[in-house]
DNA sequence: CTTGGGTCCTGTGCGC
DNA sequence: TGCGCACAGGACCCAA
């Protein structure tokens, strides 16, 4: 599910029932995900409080009053769900995806102050979880090798041009390089390429100048749009309480191969290729 | 250094 | 209905 929109829907979602709230019971239902949960993972955060659960990229920060900072990337396939025991805490737990995964993928749960019970779901396992000390946090890998967040004040033409200059790689899959904006996945590149009217094959360095003064509004819009719809929902099912995410009504080109496009009926269908291994959408008459 | 491919893992949807 | 294959929103790791 998750890029940058996705991440910040399910931050939205956890804020109310997580942040200031006590954590008053966590537990791991399985020694590993991608990588080994942190070492004595609840013993580290029963009985600490999260102070701000904040966005960097992709990733949930979760700062706490041990010292401590929980880091948790849904990978592809990972969710947060809440299960509610009142009607007060199932209204706070209004926006967040796709309850009812298989429970045999629930991987983690926090018991929370309030009555909360967050429960992390990843049939794939792709995601992650690490711990360590808050005023270490720029040591971290994870997030010393970010670009700026696309919808900061530093990413901008001048960034992306300095950022792409020199490039070999197509524009689509410097863009998906989090080095050097840090957020965007599959979906919006495709996207926000459309909208740019750039081709997803040229060459990044052929993009600085007009073009991506062009590319940056288009990439921060379609995030924008993105965020407010709360996120894009693809096969994730649920009761249509407003839960998820409708974005994905929204596309122009992904998962649109052979449709028309939304641009210009008379334009050629909307094309897939594969480039380094993944798909890409896009309409050849629109994107150059 | 950059770049591209393989890899981790499970689930789903399609064609036969 | 069953089976096998392609594909899925990410990103690390390593070879070239």
């Amino acid at each position: 599910m998750p890029e940058l929109p996705e991440v910040e829907t399910v931050r939205r979602g956890l804020a109310p029932v997580m942040e200031g709230r006590r954590i008053l019971g966590a537990r791991n239902n399985r020694p590993d995900l991608r990588f080994p949960f942190p070492e004595k993972f609840a013993e580290r955060l029963t009985g600490t409080v999260i102070d701000h659960l904040e966005r960097r990229a992709k990733y949930l920060l979760a700062h706490l009053s041990s010292g401590e900072t929980l880091l948790m990337h849904l990978g592809m396939s990972g969710r947060f769900t809440i299960e509610a025991p009142n009607e007060a805490a199932r209204d706070m737990a209004a926006f967040v995806y796709a309850p009812g995964g298989n429970p045999k993928h629930d991987h983690a749960v926090f018991d929370m102050e309030g009555g909360a019970r967050v429960i992390f779901n990843d049939p794939r396992r792709f995601g992650f979880m690490a711990l360590f000390a808050t005023n270490a946090m720029a040591d971290q890998s994870f997030l010393s090798g970010l670009g700026p967040e696309p919808l900061g004040n530093e990413f901008s033409p001048a960034h992306l041009d300095a950022a792409l200059a020199g490039k070999k790689s197509p524009i689509k899959m410097a863009l998906l390089d989090q080095r050097i904006v840090a957020g965007l996945g599959n979906i919006y590149v495709c996207e926000a390429l459309w909208r740019a009217g750039i081709s997803p094959r040229r060459m990044a360095s052929s993009i600085p100048g007009k073009r991506s003064a062009r590319l940056v509004p288009h990439i921060r819009d379609v995030l924008s749009e993105a965020i407010e719809a709360g996120g894009t929902t693809l096969r994730d099912f649920a009761a249509t309480d407003g839960a998820l995410g409708y974005f994905q009504h929204s596309f122009a080109v992904y998962g649109r191969e052979n449709e028309i496009c939304r641009a210009d009926a008379s334009h050629g269908p909307v094309q897939r290729i594969v480039q380094s291994g993944r798909s890409t959408f896009f309409c050849p008459s629109c994107q150059r």
